[in-house]
DNA sequence: ACATAAAATCTTGAAATCAAGACAACTCAA
DNA sequence: TTGAGTTGTCTTGATTTCAAGATTTTATGT
């Protein structure tokens, strides 16, 4: 199968060499996941650039967003922060008392569960991620701007069904 | 616009959450962005499972595999490698003592150029990189089974097209 | 030649993460 | 009520990464 008839990009140029020095490996799969893997890179460094306006690091909008879109009293357990946000317990610990120090979040006791401390938004961390969202939302329509609304609504139609099947509990 | 005729996924419902707290906000770029993110996650724990099986980690897959696909002599400057894996200088230097320790790189000097020393595979990171990406291959063509031909094809084009738009040298 | 700029790499120190284990609080069946 | 098992969180130690600066070598202009 001859090359596309487009530019060729840096996936491209993987697949060719595995082709050349492995002719014997089928690396087609390599083409689609090696592109998700470098958008999500490239995605990244662009919505940091924004969270940085703010003060912010990535990790530290993300568990300010979500505690926001969690909706009033902005209140959640460390079970929920950290299974929702992907991350073990012992990481989720560590942020906490980040956010805590900076006053964007305070903990305070579990009055259902003593071996918990709930964490909630201060009124400055709600300020601050009510401010940092609406920039966030406004550059990802800067990012995503390039590409017609049909293609954007195909990608996303066929990420879900990626994301059906990664999510599915196969195997293990 | 009402929910889309399929189970919601994670996705999902962070848009309804959003949509209910901040109805101002057009968050709909949130959808394709955070399934890209969240694809790119699960992608990597199952990517992970197979490197793990020959006693390797995610980055040093990636070191072997692009030293073995760069062909024989299976050698390239630490510029060409940092650069190819989107890393920094220092985090490359930690990654050649890392892999030189373990045997499966050596170093030699550059004779072109005294301030280099090239990195190379040895015959014993050759020999495991071949044997590890015929499984890591193996397991791309598992993961990504339960997409049909036709939408896997799709999303690489969508992919494609975004890649390009991220890699293009917009504002900055 | 020589000085200056550029390039390639390494060093240092800080930050974020995870895995594994410790510990206290909760649940529930007997 | 009580003991065993479970759950929620925190601690510890090791990895990995980056940013910024230091060092050495190469390239360039006069």
């Amino acid at each position: 199968m001859p090359p596309p008839q487009r530019t060729p990009d840096a996936v491209d140029a993987i697949l060719a060499q595995w082709h050349r020095e492995r002719p014997d490996l089928d690396v087609a799969p390599m083409g689609p996941i090696g592109r998700i893997k470098r958008c999500t890179a490239l995605l990244q460094r662009r919505l940091d650039d924004t969270f940085a306006e703010f003060g912010l690091s990535y990790w530290e909008f993300d568990m300010l967003a979500t505690l926001r879109r969690s909706g009033a009293p902005y209140c959640l357990a460390p079970t929920t922060l950290f299974s929702t946000l992907m991350v073990t317990s012992g990481t989720m610990t560590h942020r906490m008392h980040k956010l805590e120090a900076s006053g964007f979040v305070a903990r305070l006791p579990n009055p259902a569960d003593a071996r918990s401390m709930l964490v909630q938004l201060t009124p400055s961390g709600l300020a601050l991620i009510d401010r940092a969202v609406e920039a966030h939302v406004a550059n990802e329509h800067r990012i995503l701007a390039p590409l017609k609304a049909a293609d954007l609504a195909a990608l996303d139609g066929k990420l879900t069904l990626l994301l059906a099947a990664l999510e599915s509990p196969t195997a293990p």
